[in-house]
DNA sequence: ATTTGCACATACCAACTGGTATGAATATAT
DNA sequence: ATATATTCATACCAGTTGGTATGTGCAAAT
């Protein structure tokens, strides 16, 4: 039990920010409970309210701030400069596969889950989401592009359809390791998406 | 208005099925409300927990007396007698492509739905969720395996790790299409895995 | 005709939800 | 030192949730 000294209005926010991001990547954003955000975080209903104007601002939050950052620098960022964009493919997924968590088994990809979950349910929770998968894919069709010039990748396939599969594997990878208890699902669909990976060369 | 002549138990266990189908269909199992389901169909709680033990009960049975069902009838009957699964493939996602809804577009594919809200929450969901896409990847494996011996596919590739992809695929063009106001994304996704589908010859 | 069990309808309940009103503690500006 | 604005804490509220208790209309069995 923390002793409180004085305000720190920026740490409470961040605190409750991560206690949200956390219970809603377990529960779901609809299922998410305030009143266990903040008994996680041992913060009052009063704080929650001054920092976010209701739940939905607390969820845009999270995703904007939290999960959108996530996937950008794991995900995006090692392709934005490179010209050989598949090698960094591989080793992004060989990366996610060889620091793969339970939890990450379990409960999967935070932007997939909210994806599902939201987009068709509230109109803002969509524009949120649909700018980050659309970032998503933008980069990885860019990377190839790229890669083509410098033939390190094959002219003949569509940048953008190869991406947006690739994406779409992912997250389709990380929605079936769901339905396994260990990460077998999840690992031989990243190798196996790497071997596809291979052909574009 | 209908009125009732007399009862019907098996038409009212029917009609609430499936109104509760379209109910989490539409917002998840968590945010389904029995409430709402009943007004839908016009029927009462009464009738409701005279079919059914509780809403567990009621979600369970939507999973496995209706969602298995169409998922079988459309993505793996058509693969369990072939020996020449691509092009059987290829079909399935082109009808699939041909009849896509709107509704499909938005609220996407039930069983991924499904399995991404319940899979980590409730171990009786998984396990029932879980024998669907277990079915689905034993189908396609058993399918590419014909189609080697046939000499329809290549016999160097991994059956149980492409049919894995090509269902994580499949999910999750349905996942990313939700975030599309268009079937664009999907179709661009389903024709992309076409054409890595014909590279298994 | 009477009884028994099935198929509901109605009314109700405790628990929990997101949200708010109010006030107190703290920090900042003057 | 005083006034003002920020940062919370507490108590409370209406609405909704899944679930239940009870009674009634109906059908089949006796």
């Amino acid at each position: 039990m923390e002793i409180k000294e004085s305000y720190n209005p920026d740490a409470t926010r961040s605190d409750i920010l991560q206690a949200a991001f956390k219970e809603i990547y377990v529960h779901g954003y609809q299922a998410a409970s305030l009143s266990r955000i903040l008994a996680n975080v041992n913060h009052t209903k009063g704080a929650l309210y001054h920092h976010f104007s209701n739940k939905k601002s607390l969820g845009l939050s999270v995703i904007n701030e939290i999960i959108d950052m996530q996937m950008y620098s794991f995900f995006m960022k090692p392709l934005e400069e490179t010209n050989d964009p598949i090698p960094v493919l591989c080793n992004i997924f060989q990366k996610k596969i060889d620091t793969l968590t339970l939890e990450e088994i379990k409960y999967g990809c935070p932007l997939n889950n909210l994806t599902q979950e939201m987009s068709s349910i509230d109109e803002d929770f969509y524009k949120s989401l649909k700018l980050i998968s659309d970032k998503w894919v933008r980069i990885i069709a860019e990377a190839l592009d790229r890669g083509k010039l410098y033939k390190n990748v094959r002219t003949n396939i569509n940048s953008n359809g190869t991406a947006i599969l690739i994406v779409a594997s992912i997250e389709g990878a990380f929605g079936l390791g769901k339905t396994s208890d260990s990460s077998d699902f999840f690992e031989l669909c990243m190798t196996q998406l790497q071997d596809y990976l291979l052909t574009l060369k």
